[in-house]
RNA sequence: GGCUCCAUGGUCAAGUGGUUAAGACAUCGCCCUUUCACGGCGGUAACUCGGGUUCGAAUCCCGAUGGAGUCACCA
């Protein structure tokens, strides 16, 4: 019998949201639709002190972009709210299962203070570690009603045996066995009153019915944990899904702390929400065949999560580009004239035909800042040298260059339509009566307009953009610069 | 350092005992083209090492090595 697929989006309002966590979303958005399950969004804002302002908006609003759409979430209850955990948190369900724990042993308040935490540390490898010696486990009962009864600040500990092992199950990686020394008494609920990320976390997929529990290969080692949670509880476990890393081209984890690309980072350099999402979805996953191009629509018809890599997966901005480089030339016209517009903008300020220089862009470039610089010509004439009049396979050098431009000059300076067909039709009758070759006419020609060797489109292309005046103002400068 | 995971070209990645070890990005070359880009064609480039098991291992087992993750009142 199968039960129904619920996964969760799980983020800590705290900015940005890096790729990691976007593929995260991804994939545990990709596990419930392709079976049609549903698919919830849960902020997890237990950490006081990192709370950013604007944050969960950042979270919706990417997850809105990117088409991961929620079924249910703090704005959309499906009846096992509330989705925000502070406010689980005022509702007391934390508190209420942390005593349940206590009451079975599985759990114990802890007094120690920062100090005595603190002596418990040692450095190893220059890492700071601690391990907790149960020193509260072991406090008579008197005491610890005392301690309450005064208000002493406490946590609440998970009390795990220091012999035996725990196994879990994940579906990529089978099952892992750990020593249960291995697991030190983890905090379920802080002096704060909120609870930790670890317990929250039990607690509310098991509230939430959460079937497939999709997140970070990182959180592989606390799983154990988990486990014996479900197991105190008596709770049946969910499947766990650990997602392989995304790490940078040291092999080092994504993170914000590192300075690493978020979502929006990408979006203002130029990518489009659907090629970093396909992208993103490739890192871990391929499909059956060999297509690497999908909508989201079609990575939830062929997404299969027994298919996920386990190895970690390096971001290759490379790779990004050149899909971002597809999805640009995919994309509708008039969607990439509102992303190309600002970048176009930047370099033009003439009252030229803004909309024929953008497209000319739209099959040459990656990321939409790559077009500024390649048509800045348009706006003036570069200073050039006249070496550029020498192509060595087109046959033409300055002294044929001048000639072709004189020859040219009262042809064009009478001609009125400056349409790319009409320069089309009399420069090839030119190209003709000459006895020249085309490209041996064409490449002073575009010389001349552009002053550069390599330019998006044409000379008809270009002229036809310049317009007469400007046109034939680079054309005489050009045979005065030859002369 | 303990524990855990991972290991196919520079990168992503197919491959589940017998293949000339796919494909994509990058790179190089050629073609197309008035340049560039696009597009087309082709090249260079990989199973970490060592033991097993087997008639036969990239594929299974063990070990080594390497890399990563984790060891907070952060998630």
């Amino acid at each position: 019998m199968m039960q129904r697929i619920r996964t969760r989006y799980a983020p800590s309002p705290t900015g940005r949201m890096h790729v990691g966590n976007l593929r995260t979303a991804l994939y545990a958005y990709l596990i419930a639709k392709h079976e049609g399950g549903d698919y919830l969004l849960r902020i997890e804002d237990t950490d006081q002190e990192r709370q950013v302002e604007g944050a969960v908006e950042i979270i919706n609003r990417t997850l809105e972009k990117t088409g991961l759409i929620w079924d249910e979430g703090p704005d959309k209850d499906g009846g096992v709210g509330p989705y925000v955990q502070s406010e689980r948190v005022t509702a007391g369900i934390y508190m209420e299962y942390a005593k349940k724990l206590i009451e079975k042993g599985e759990a114990y308040y802890c007094f120690c203070d920062k100090e005595r935490l603190e002596s418990l540390k040692t450095v190893i490898d220059g890492k700071e570690i601690t391990v907790y010696d149960k020193h509260c486990l072991h406090l008579p009962k008197e005491e610890i009603e005392a301690n309450l009864a005064a208000g002493k600040p406490f946590v609440v500990r998970q009390n795990t045996p220091n012999e035996g092992t725990t196994t879990f199950t994940d579906v990529l990686y089978g099952d892992i066995t750990v020593p249960n020394a291995e697991l030190d008494d983890m905090i379920l609920l802080k002096s704060d009153g909120f609870p930790t990320y670890n317990f929250a976390n039990v607690v509310d997929d098991h509230l939430m019915g959460i079937s497939h529990v999709v997140r970070g290969n990182e959180y592989l080692s606390s799983a154990p944990k988990y486990t014996r949670l479900y197991q105190a509880f008596g709770w049946e476990e969910p499947q766990y899904v650990h997602c392989p890393l995304i790490t940078d081209e040291n092999k080092k984890k994504l993170s914000k702390r590192s300075g690493h690309s978020s979502y929006e980072d990408l979006v203002e350099q130029g990518f489009v929400d659907e090629a970093i999402v396909n992208y993103v979805a490739l890192l871990g996953w391929s499909p059956e065949d060999n297509n690497e191009i999908f909508s989201l629509q079609e990575l939830v018809e062929k997404f299969d999560y027994h298919r996920i890599n386990k190895s970690p997966a390096v971001f290759d901005m490379n790779k990004l580009r050149w899909m971002n480089g597809e999805y640009i030339k995919m994309m509708d016209p008039e969607k990439y004239y509102v992303r190309a517009l600002p970048e176009v903008k930047k370099v033009i300020t003439k009252p030229l035909d803004l909309k024929k220089i953008a497209d000319l862009m739209k099959t040459r470039i990656e990321v939409f800042p790559d077009i500024a610089e390649p048509i800045a010509f348009f706006e003036e004439l570069p200073a050039y040298d006249v070496s550029l009049y020498t192509h060595k396979k087109m046959k033409t050098d300055p002294e044929i260059s001048l000639a072709i431009l004189k020859d040219m000059l009262p042809m064009l300076e009478a001609q009125e339509d400056y349409s790319l067909e009409g320069l089309r039709a009399s420069i090839s009758a030119y190209i003709e009566q000459s006895g020249r070759k085309t490209g041996q006419v064409l490449w002073p020609l575009r010389i001349a307009v552009s002053g550069q060797a390599m330019t998006p489109g044409g000379a008809y292309e270009i002229m036809e953009i310049l317009g007469k005046e400007e046109s034939l103002a680079r054309i005489r400068k050009g045979i005065e610069k030859l002369s």
